[in-house]
Formats: C-alpha cells, sequence, structure tokens
DNA sequence: ACCTGAACACCGTTCAAGT
DNA sequence: ACCTGAACACCGTTCAAGT
C-alpha cells in the first residue's frame, strides 16, 4: 500500500530546503571554517541542483544573514532560559549574562563567527539589528538595577555595558581563535567574565 | 649615457614586487574588506601578470600572513615607542599597553583584520606566533610589576593578562564591526579600556 | 632569477526552460 | 511554485615557456 515512492526525502524536491540550506551551512561553517563554505558544496550535500538555493535566498550573503538571525534568536533565548534560573539579585543576573554570552559562543562557533565576522553593515537593519539591540538593553537595565541596588559603581550605564559586552565578547572571540593558553577551560574562561563584573562593584567606604 | 630604459619602475619587473604586494594586499582590505582581496587584482594593480605573485609567496594564504607579520611587528614597535614616552608606574605603563592596542587596531584595520580574523591555525608557528607571545609577556610582566607596587589585586598574572587583553580585545574589536553607538569616539573607547584597568586596583583597608 | 600565457578546476550568479 | 542545465565572468593555482 505504502507504493514505491522513496521516503519524501530523495524526492523531487525537499520541502524544506530553505531551513536545510542554513542548517547544512552551519554544519560546515562548524567543520571547516567559514571561507569553506560555497553554495554549490550546500546545494551538493542536500542533493539539489547548484540553483535550488536561489529559490530561497538571493545571493550567498543572504544564507548568512539568514544564519546570523537564527544565531542572535538562539542568543537571547539563551540568555533568557539563563536568567530564569537564577534569583532576582541584579548583579548575579548581569554576571548569568556574561556567562551565557561567552557558553554561547563556545557551543555554536559557527553562528557566533556569522554573527560577528566580518561582514561590512549587513546587519544594521532589519530583525537581526533588533536582537541586538534588544540583548544590549538587557544589559543596560541590569547595569542601572545594580546601580540603584549599590553592587556596581556609578556611571553611565551605556558605558558600562559596552565595557562588560567587550570584556565577553573579547574573552570569547580570543578563546576561539586559540590565541589563550590551552590550559584554560570553558569553566575558567566563564569565572574571567564573572570575576570583572564582581570588580566592577563600588568601592567601600572607607 | 643615462640610454633609454624606462624609470627603473614601469620596466619588465618591479624591483621590489614581494613587498608592493603587501602593500597593495593592505590597502585593497582597508578601502573593501578582506573578502575583496584576489591575488589577480592585486596583481594588476601592480601592473604585472596574474601569475607574479607566486614568484614571492605560494599561496594567497601566504601573502596574508606576511601581513599579519607585518602587523604583530607594527603592534610591538607601537607598544614600545608608547611605553618609551611614558614613567614607570607599572599602571601606568599597563594603561599604555591597552590604549596602544586600541589605536593600533583604530589606526591599521586592515593589519588587525588579518592578524585576528578566522585564520584556522597558521599563526601557530614562526616569527608570528613569537610576535604575539613577546606582546602577551609584556602584559603578564607588567601585571606583576604593579602587584609589587600593590596598584592591582593579587592573583594568577596570567589570568589578569588574560582579562586586560580580552578587555582591549573586545572593545577594539566591537568598534571596529560598527557595533558600538556611534556616538563613541576613539578616544572615548581608549578611556573605557583605561578604566578598567583603574578598576583592577586593589580594595582598600577598611 | 623572474615573469608570462594558457589551462584546469572551482566559484557566485543569471536565465531560459522544464514539471 | 519549485527545480534544472547551460552559460558567464570570475577565482586560486599549475606549468611549460620565454628573457
Amino acid at each position: 500500500m505504502a507504493g514505491r515512492r522513496p521516503r519524501v526525502k530523495t524526492a523531487y524536491h525537499h520541502g524544506n530546503l530553505r531551513n536545510d540550506l542554513v542548517t547544512a551551512a552551519v554544519e560546515i561553517i562548524r567543520k571547516s571554517g567559514p571561507d569553506a563554505l560555497t553554495l554549490r558544496v550546500v546545494a551538493q550535500r542536500l542533493g539539489v541542483s547548484q540553483t535550488a538555493p536561489y529559490r530561497h535566498f538571493a545571493s550567498k550573503e543572504a544564507l548568512l544573514t539568514a544564519v546570523a538571525a537564527e544565531g542572535f534568536t538562539s542568543l537571547l533565548t539563551s540568555i533568557h532560559r539563563a536568567l530564569d534560573a537564577v534569583g532576582a539579585d541584579p548583579i548575579v543576573r548581569l554576571q548569568t549574562i556574561g556567562k551565557s554570552y561567552i557558553r554561547f559562543a563556545l557551543a555554536w562557533p559557527a553562528h557566533f563567527a556569522v554573527m560577528y565576522g566580518p561582514r561590512p553593515t549587513e546587519f544594521s537593519v532589519g530583525a537581526v539589528a533588533e536582537a541586538g539591540r534588544a540583548a544590549f538593553s538587557l544589559l543596560t537595565e541590569l547595569v542601572v538595577a545594580c546601580q540603584s541596588a549599590g553592587t556596581l559603581r556609578a556611571g553611565n550605564p551605556t558605558r558600562m555595558g559596552v565595557q562588560i559586552w567587550g570584556i565577553m565578547h573579547g574573552l570569547a572571540t580570543l578563546y576561539l581563535h586559540g590565541l589563550l593558553p590551552r590550559s584554560l577551560s570553558e569553566a575558567e574562561l566563564e569565572a574571567l567574565g564573572e570575576e570583572i563584573v564582581a570588580f566592577l562593584r563600588p568601592l567601600p567606604h572607607i
């Protein structure tokens, strides 16, 4: 009764080619780096012709933008999930954001590379930029909360937000590029970021 | 008596093609990003055949490695020059290294992009890795000096070195990618880095 | 020694055409 | 609607050949 038509996947077309293209792209980048990604190879891997991707993405750049978008969404989800698991103390929440950022970068290096790699200006518009701004807002709001609670030094919250983001981003980037001592574990890397946030606490009154 | 042989530059060959290739490559990356760099274009710009670069570099990757090497040398020189201009106070010297790093990144973005871009593992060996290690040693030595002088918290100097490097690297990278508020000037960016180092001073005794 | 020209295997992208 | 095949202009790289 089932007939002999192949199992749905080997058929004439895919059903969900758009999604599969993104997944395959991520896989290739993760295994061989961003430069190894070619539309032709990704098409070949999915068993479609080399021009099939153009039904779903206007260009290779557009496919990479989709990867980045997926990454930003995923990063934001990770952060929110991690925040749900900790208490209300804003300094702990701030450290949790930082650790989530580093953890995301190390768990999804391909997404991270595309999100923060050398793409001229494509991300300044649309939903991708939106997600980035949302994450940064979360950060500055927590900075303000910490300052009100007296657990973070006074000062422009945007400035302090940039500093904290810079720390997490720098640590993650250097680690992913293999430039840090091999003895550094992922847990220790997260601890380095957490520690710096602790250093931003106000000086005790003398 | 001079004969009619052309002025040395328009002649059959270049005289200093190797060097010109590196310079032209940097120029192209600076103006159009790393992906715009092709050996053929760089050769064309210098008026030589598309295969001439292979007399001097085994591959495109080798040319990029030369750019990175030039960058690391130049970074180290900048740092040393900046250190010569400040006093002996180790915490000031530490901040000077950080500011030099950021200033270098913003002044030579093409070199910086190649030095810290997504090159799998090429830099783990040779003179390039050497220059990187030298810069990091300078950093950790100053951390130790600051700790001895009581101007920096106690703790593993390598850990603290990684933290400081991470900060400067993260700030520079985010800035170059255009992800920081446009209102941030280069001077303010350097101040952000400097300020964090100041935050690493020991807590006053209560 | 140093450079050229033709060639190969690969890209991204376009377009007429098929189902 | 969705996919294919041939084609175009471009790459990195190799190699026999020129001076």
